[in-house]
DNA sequence: CGAAAGGCTCTTTTT
DNA sequence: GAGCCTTTCG
């Protein structure tokens, strides 16, 4: 996939010959606000990057004033290599980041003007369930009759669209909203008990820092003369408003999309966010990149033929001057164990004819449709490497050993220490836990606090044998968090696996071995945190797990067929792409079945999907799924032969 | 009151 | 199959 210079002219600029007329107009308008609507394999990434060393290398902007957000740490950190490369050094005080990380660091910064402890902990979305839990418990809400997850959802929307809990209910009645609301204003105090943030906070309270101190807002504004947005279509109306606020001063905001990729729209993003940009913006410049540098004209055009059918868009043209290709085909396969077989005999055939492994890879909608895929390629022999799923840092035995972490860092995370107080088992049940919670509230202090003041002739409401247990556990604590100033990362991790004697615990189980094997990876994963200043370390590692991403774990050399989800494989490229459960129910699911719009997203994401092979794509269907029979999709209702082939693929 | 074992339900997508 | 809950035993 090389790219030609189409000026004809040989410059000796390397950040701008490489590119076509659009995208060199989209790198070098660096006055004003622009968006850039990028068609899938249009080189956006290299124009965003290219536009970064152009303000750099041209403009003489220094880095410290350019902002670049991206969808993944993974995407920043590509496109810090290339500006190394093109910059031919470091680039140094470059903001760079997800949404996320680069707010976490804001708060931390200057949070605590509106009273923001400098140590916060991130919570994720299972602590954050938990968490719910508890509040709705202290309420005495049922959680069977309210399930958590549902508040859970309520309270990210809220966020998403800064809405604090007495907003919820401003605009309606209903019983649920009022419930809602009062679990939401209780997580929030649970939060703030802890000194933890959820991940829509790290938005939400960014943007309220900025609302209540205006000096820190115009420091920023002052400081960001440029401001880049990738994925822009998937962004929430949260964050849409806080890049809104830091252009304010110079308006140089650059804003890059697709609205016919915008797949996160239960994330709470907003496709609308990409037309405001021009309402808000009327001056603002707008570039579109249509030529694709990825796929043969039949993939490009397949693709527009599934897109075209969507109602809620607007058209736009895509061109290749890529080779026509082979069509795509249609394997019509019995069950989904069959279409796990059919992947690993035609990716042994295609290594045949050249192909290398980890240039093909395998989408799906859900996670669970990698199972069967996994066990025919492990039967087959084929090297595989799974995206997602569940994830590392969301593995139970590594929460653990991060719980324990957290604790050392913030002794007043209620949750994490919650969590570790029975693990490995020390006799503490739930009984004993929730009187101490209750205990701890009554005397208005952390259960750090109260498990502290827990000795043989201190009242508390413990019978004997119960406190002797909560004391030990209090006294291993110390023993942890005491020394862990003059520690390592890996020492510290060390010293809490030995005290607590969780390997132990964790062989006892069973897939103990594999377990275990887990923990030594995030041990390995601890060596490369060589900060001297060790509180940072702990910070940056546990700041960094939870903000991770699963296709942050992607190795593109690896020869190994890749199996990820189709909304993470957005921004990827593969030769070769299978496409799993091409079925109704499955791909649009069944859950987005009763609504058109829902409909229309499910197309994005399968266009995602289909724009992300330059060579060929299959799409597997398999007759008998589960409990009955499926039809094919009916995205692929209207797909002329020439453009794709069908095929039934029989076992031998 | 805690731990272990067995039965139950539910399962979209994720920073 | 994983997490959640109930049951039963210590």
């Amino acid at each position: 996939m090389s790219q030609e210079t189409e000026t004809g002219i040989e410059g000796n600029n390397p950040v701008l010959d490489s590119l076509n007329p659009d995208q060199r107009e989209a790198v070098e308008a660096s006055q004003g606000p622009l968006l850039i609507i990028a068609g899938p394999g249009s080189g956006k990434t290299m124009v965003i990057t290219h536009r970064v060393a152009h303000l750099v290398l041209s403009r003489n902007i220094s880095p410290r004033r350019i902002m670049a957000v991206t969808f993944t740490n993974k995407a920043a950190e590509e496109m810090k290599e290339r500006l190394r490369y093109l910059l031919g050094h470091d680039v140094q005080g470059l903001t760079l980041g997800t949404f996320h990380a680069i707010c976490a660091r804001i708060l931390r910064q200057h949070g605590d003007v509106i009273g923001i402890n400098p140590q916060f902990v991130i919570y994720d979305g299972e602590d954050q369930l938990r968490l719910i839990k508890q509040a709705q418990e202290d309420l005495g809400i049922d959680t069977k009759h309210y399930p958590p997850g549902a508040f859970q959802r309520a309270i990210s929307k809220a966020k998403s669209h800064l809405y604090g809990p007495s907003d919820m209910v401003q605009h309606s009645e209903r019983h649920i909203d009022k419930m809602a609301s009062r679990v939401y204003k209780h997580y929030e105090e649970l939060l703030g008990e802890s000194y933890a943030l959820d991940f829509d906070d790290l938005i939400m309270k960014t943007v309220l820092l900025f609302q209540a101190a205006p000096s820190v807002l115009s420091y920023y504004q002052s400081r960001y003369l440029h401001i880049l947005v990738d994925e822009f279509q998937d962004t929430s109306p949260s964050q849409y408003l806080l890049v809104k606020r830091l252009s304010e001063k110079y308006r140089n905001i650059c804003a890059v999309g697709d609205p016919d990729q915008s797949i996160y729209s239960f994330r709470f993003a907003d496709i609308r966010n990409i037309m405001d940009f021009e309402r808000d913006y009327p001056e603002a410049k707008i570039v579109i990149l249509g030529q694709s540098y990825r796929s043969s004209k039949t993939i490009l055009e397949l693709a527009q033929n599934i897109i075209s059918q969507n109602k809620e868009r607007k058209e736009k043209k895509l061109w290749t001057q890529n080779e026509s290709g082979a069509p795509s085909t249609l394997v019509e396969v019995l069950n989904p164990e069959e279409e796990g077989e059919f992947v690993a005999s035609e990716a042994g055939k295609l290594t045949h004819q050249g192909e290398r492994l980890s240039d093909i890879a395998v989408l799906y909608r859900t996670n669970a449709q990698s199972r069967p895929i996994e066990e025919a390629l492990i039967h087959s022999q084929v090297p595989y490497q799974l995206i997602g799923g569940i994830r590392f840092y969301q593995r139970r035995e590594i929460k653990d050993v991060m719980a324990y972490l957290r604790v050392v860092y913030n002794p007043h995370d209620n949750l994490s220490l919650d969590r570790v107080m029975n693990i490995p088992k020390r006799g503490i049940g739930e009984e004993t836990r929730r009187k101490l919670r209750d205990w701890a509230k009554e005397e208005n202090i952390s259960l750090y606090s109260s498990l502290k003041t827990i000795t043989e002739d201190s009242p508390h409401p413990f019978p004997p044998r119960t406190a002797k247990m909560l004391s030990d556990f209090s006294l291993l604590i110390q023993k942890i968090i005491l020394p862990s100033y003059d520690l390592e990362l890996v020492e510290l991790i060390d010293l809490i696996v030995q005290l607590t004697g969780y390997k132990d615990y964790l062989l006892m189980e069973k897939d103990g071995e594999e377990h275990w094997e887990n923990i030594m990876e995030l041990r390995s994963g601890a060596l490369s945190y060589t900060n001297p200043n060790r509180r940072e370390n702990l910070a940056s590692f546990l700041q960094n797990a939870t903000l991770a991403s699963d296709v942050d774990e992607l190795d593109e050399k690896k020869e190994a067929v890749t199996l990820i989800t189709l909304h993470q494989a957005k921004g990827l490229e593969f030769g070769i792409v299978f496409i799993a459960g091409v079925e109704e129910g499955i791909l649009p699911h069944l859950r987005s079945l009763d609504d058109p719009k829902d409909i229309e997203e499910e197309r994005r994401l399968f266009y995602v999907g289909v724009t992300r092979a330059k060579r060929k794509i299959y799409f597997l269907h398999s007759i008998l799924h589960g409990r009955g029979s499926n039809r094919s999709s009916r995205f692929i209702q209207h797909i002329p032969l020439r453009l794709m082939l069908k095929q039934f693929w029989v076992k031998l």
